[in-house]
DNA sequence: ACTGAAAGGGCTGTGCC
DNA sequence: GGCACAGCCCTTTCAGT
């Protein structure tokens, strides 16, 4: 992992398409340099897989939430979260610290879907009760920050 | 948006690399046909980019956090959004309903580094107070489901 | 809106530095 | 580890339906 595989990884972060020539392009190396760091990259489970984005709302998803999961005393957190994954309206868990066991975000089409959703949520074994924040808006997501900007930004804040 | 759109949309959310030929393969178009609607359903804003993604502990950032923000009584939230956007380790934000104005997810190197950020988190303009919780492990994230399957969980429900 | 053809370019393996 | 080359497949455009 050099600077070249960083530079490379944030080059597919902002585009997942580029062609191993254009990137070869950017940081200075030919397509076939590219391709077979690329394949390390893979192979090592740093660059974990592409996805195309998709507007939510577009598809009929037009309804997120954050939930908070509190665990009952009884009940493993594996088979809490084995039982999230088979909810396809549930798009990412989180086990955290604090009074929740999970926190996750759903994605639904209605208000009366989340109404349902959470309940299929407190039938699972092992959930207690759950605190629902309703999104808005969504402002941002996911959004393709290289660490190395990250790096600089606390950097900066350090020298405050 | 016919069932078609929705196939190639599922394929490219599974694999954002996916050629056009192979697509074409799944669908039983043509790759010239699959390139013509991928085309559209970029412009419509359907389909918004295509991101590698990278495990984060492989690029340095090991710690993340969920933090809620909660508004003073001046300021606005859309100028507390654009501060938001300004940070790195900010990667998410969403509007919510409730007592915060925003949850943002945060990801940084090291514990320290959070501390870092939610000092500057505090400091914007408009923000009182923030709540944090730390993710302790990442179970799923982001995870490709189709609308279809999301729509057919939820129509089981509905019969249960 | 899709197909099929054709030209151009990218992909990806091999051999070599 | 990277490069150059080469064969193949894919992309992309365009006429035809």
């Amino acid at each position: 992992m050099d600077a070249l595989d960083r530079q490379i990884i944030a080059a597919l972060r902002a585009n997942g398409r580029a062609t191993y020539a254009e990137l070869g392009r950017q940081v200075g190396l030919s397509a076939s340099a590219v391709h077979e760091r690329v394949g390390k990259l893979e192979g090592a489970g740093v660059i974990t897989g592409y996805h195309a984005v998709v507007d939510p709302r577009l598809v009929g998803l037009g309804v997120t939430a954050l939930v908070g999961i509190h665990p009952s005393d009884t009940g493993d957190d594996d088979d809490v979260a084995a039982a999230l994954a088979r909810l396809p309206e549930v798009e990412s868990c989180y086990a955290v610290a604090g009074d929740e066991a999970f926190v996750v975000k759903v994605r639904v089409a209605t208000v009366d879907d989340l109404e349902r959703t959470l309940g299929r949520l407190r039938r699972i074994d092992g959930v207690a009760r759950t605190h629902t924040t309703v999104v808005l808006s969504t402002r941002f997501e996911s959004r393709p920050n290289s660490p190395e900007e990250v790096a600089g930004a606390l950097l900066a804040s350090r020298a405050e």
